[in-house]
DNA sequence: TATGATAATGGACACTATGTTCGGAATTTT
DNA sequence: AAAATTCCGAACATAGTGTCCATTATCATA
């Protein structure tokens, strides 16, 4: 069979990927060069460009792996444990903790806040908007306002971006019934068998 | 009095900002370099220097003066009409309104997916998961699946931003109670009074 | 293990952008 | 009208990009 990967092709590749996510951790993705990641990796520049066209495409290409990875146990899972009746948050659990030992790498990938500095500022202003109109009655200290400030913007811009990707013809009133009912009553008014 | 700023200056200010703004709506902001928005605005480019340190500095600056506007008029807003009494979500239905009225603002500073690699990358397979796990049954068509697919990996991701950046030493299982509380059930069980 | 195929190397090159400096011109302030 | 400030534009040093190519190293396989 013909049909593998040369070695050194693969080796390479490896290198590359690996270098990347030594440097992220130390310097944040944004702050890299081409130039940086091969001299890690100790590669030849020009050997980088013989399989990616920069740091994006290497940085999608080890997500891409990743997610067949995650398929693949994902259905072995599904296969071999009942599937959790109904449950729409399933897979947070498993996440949090999951996420809480790899902490590192999630905050450089999630955390990498470099990029999209207008969503940043408007996160800001519509965070000091909420905050501002959040009522002081908030139930004891069960949630931090903190919490659910962000909860409510991120909400927010989630509904925005669906509406200008997706459904660009509704009317502003529309999604914001949409928005309201998500956000004030959650989840379970969608979900059949009443839990507790 | 001399404490005004100097004509010069304001005008070049204003040119800069005016040039960043429609070079944003025509290419992004990602493909823009210092050298696009002197060239649009017609300005020396050490004069660029003079005022910002480069064009996320422009950028920030414009935001800066938006939110000192916008605190203003809110604040002459919430003196005059009563304040929306314990609505946490006061702010929407202005603002979805305002959104689309401006869509390609919003779309251009928002939907500014360039920067964010790596959070993309973390949403499709977040919403993988999400999308796989969420049961058939979500009570009629009130809601797109689509619709409720993005809001819970935008409140997972939320979650896990706050977690991180403000409450490390939370456990993972404690994390997961609120977010499932929130998504769950929303808001209404901290307000107060009962709508409706 | 010989050999043809494939990949890696490293240096050269053209290009684009960055950020700084400075003298002279233009405009504003007083 | 003089003084102060800002703008201009060109020059410069630096850094990174992406491509090309001749040479060398490694691999697949018969």
């Amino acid at each position: 069979m013909a049909r593998e990967i040369d070695r050194r092709a693969a080796r390479t590749r490896k290198a590359l990927h690996q270098a990347l996510m030594t440097l992220m951790l130390r310097k944040g993705y944004e702050a890299l060069s081409v130039q940086d990641i091969v001299d890690e990796a100790d590669i030849g520049r020009s050997t980088f460009y013989a399989h990616y066209t920069g740091k994006e495409d290497l940085l999608r290409s080890g997500f891409q792996m990743l997610r067949e990875e995650l398929k693949e146990a994902q259905s072995a899972v599904r296969a071999a444990a009942g599937t959790s009746h109904d449950d729409p948050l399933g897979f947070s659990t498993a996440m949090f903790e999951h996420a809480a030992r790899y902490a590192d790498h999630y905050r450089t990938m999630i955390g990498a806040r470099d990029g999209a500095v207008a969503e940043n500022e408007i996160r800001l202003i519509l965070s000091e908007m909420v905050r501002r109109e959040m009522p002081r009655t908030l139930h004891g200290d069960r949630m931090p306002r903190d919490f659910v400030v962000q909860f409510i913007v991120g909400a927010f811009l989630t509904t925005l971006n669906w509406w200008f990707e997706r459904k660009p013809g509704l009317l502003p009133s529309e999604v914001d019934v949409m928005f309201r009912s998500l956000v004030l009553d959650g989840l379970s008014p969608l979900v059949d068998d009443r839990h507790r």
